[in-house]
DNA sequence: TTGTTATTTCAGTAATTACTGAAATGACCG
DNA sequence: CGGTCATTTCAGTAATTACTGAAATAACAA
């Protein structure tokens, strides 16, 4: 009984962002009900058992479970176990940066990685015809990019917390932060002083 | 006549890497159309136009012709016109830097701005209840670390070409220069010299 | 064990998205 | 104009992806 249809039992606002989060959905590369999902645990003050979420979107229990899963893989969702209660229950880390850390590593991984390793293979190989030459040369830029892109992603995780929200913050400021390194030429490999290339 | 039928006439290494943006195609949000469109573009050393690239990857005209105008969409794909050609040509710019820039607004605007807009609108309203109140605290959260994450890709398109480069050549040597900056102050916005908050 | 409840799996189906061929539109030429 | 070729649109269909309910599995407790 009492068959919860399509989200109502939530406020306004907490139900315009999981709608929200359900349409973006496509654009983010998962699903409605996933991204619905993990809206939902996103906004809960506390951890949420699968029953709950199916009850407060209206969606299958088996679709719930399926959603999970995925949002574990991505580890954007974690389970707890609360003594007394055969359950699991399901939250999203606190930190916000945690979580956009996750993304951009997670992202990295199914996004980068895998043309990158086909792009240091092909690259091993050389070029017979002058097409495939400057095919390689493409595919060289193309692999020399995305490696820089790959070791800043890596350093992101790297860094300390502080030194991230540092550079979180900079914002318009880049650019005189830049200019600084050139006149201290610390990041210079050479002694030579004032190349003008 | 000579119905090509699946990219022979193609090198093997500038067919895998066809294939390949294919099948990532889902992952990064297009289809394997309008992947292995834009791989051929982006490894032709002249422009193409829709009949060649009808026949080099085996699917229709009018998909070609779809897929054309997404990768336009995005600002991937120019055309361009030959004199004495009635037919329109088609590239990727040249600059790997350039496309990337344009990569990273596009998504910026499809990815962030949609739910940046929906936060700042959410946050205007106060909330009611206890649970709204948590919830908008989370989304404050999100909506804050959107927008420096917005002004960070809004700032890398401003800045000169050398010291995008500079930037992207960084890789493990952030936190040296993060903690010059510190040092110097250069970003505190207060004369106090050593707030050591 | 057996019973109970939670979770996962999966075959079938629904919904969505991608693709095609045919027809319409547009762009140019003589 | 009328003819030719290029491109776009779009209704119908194919292919893919998402979702469901039922059955299987798992995890305990008595």
């Amino acid at each position: 009984m009492t068959e919860t249809i399509e989200m109502d039992n939530l406020q306004p606002s907490i139900q315009s962002f999981i709608l929200h989060f359900g349409e973006m959905g496509g654009n983010w590369g998962i699903n409605r009900t996933v991204g619905q999902i993990y809206a939902l645990l996103y906004l809960s003050q506390e951890p949420l058992n699968a029953e709950q979420i199916t009850e407060s979107l209206g969606v299958s229990r088996s679709n719930v479970s399926m959603g999970l899963k995925e949002l574990q893989a991505w580890r954007l969702v974690r389970s707890h176990h609360v003594i007394g209660d055969r359950r699991d229950y399901f939250s999203t880390p606190e930190d916000i940066m945690e979580i956009a850390l996750t993304l951009l590593e997670e992202r990295r991984k199914r996004e980068l990685d895998p043309t990158l390793t086909l792009l240091r293979q092909t690259l091993m190989e050389k070029p017979t015809s002058a097409e495939e030459k400057h095919a390689h040369a493409r595919m060289k830029e193309m692999c020399g990019l995305m490696e820089q892109v790959s070791d800043w992603s890596n350093e992101l995780q790297r860094i300390s917390r502080s030194d991230l929200e540092m550079l979180l913050k900079l914002g318009s400021r880049i650019p005189r932060l830049l200019d600084m390194k050139d006149k201290l030429s610390i990041v210079g490999k050479k002694k030579t002083k004032g190349s003008t290339k």
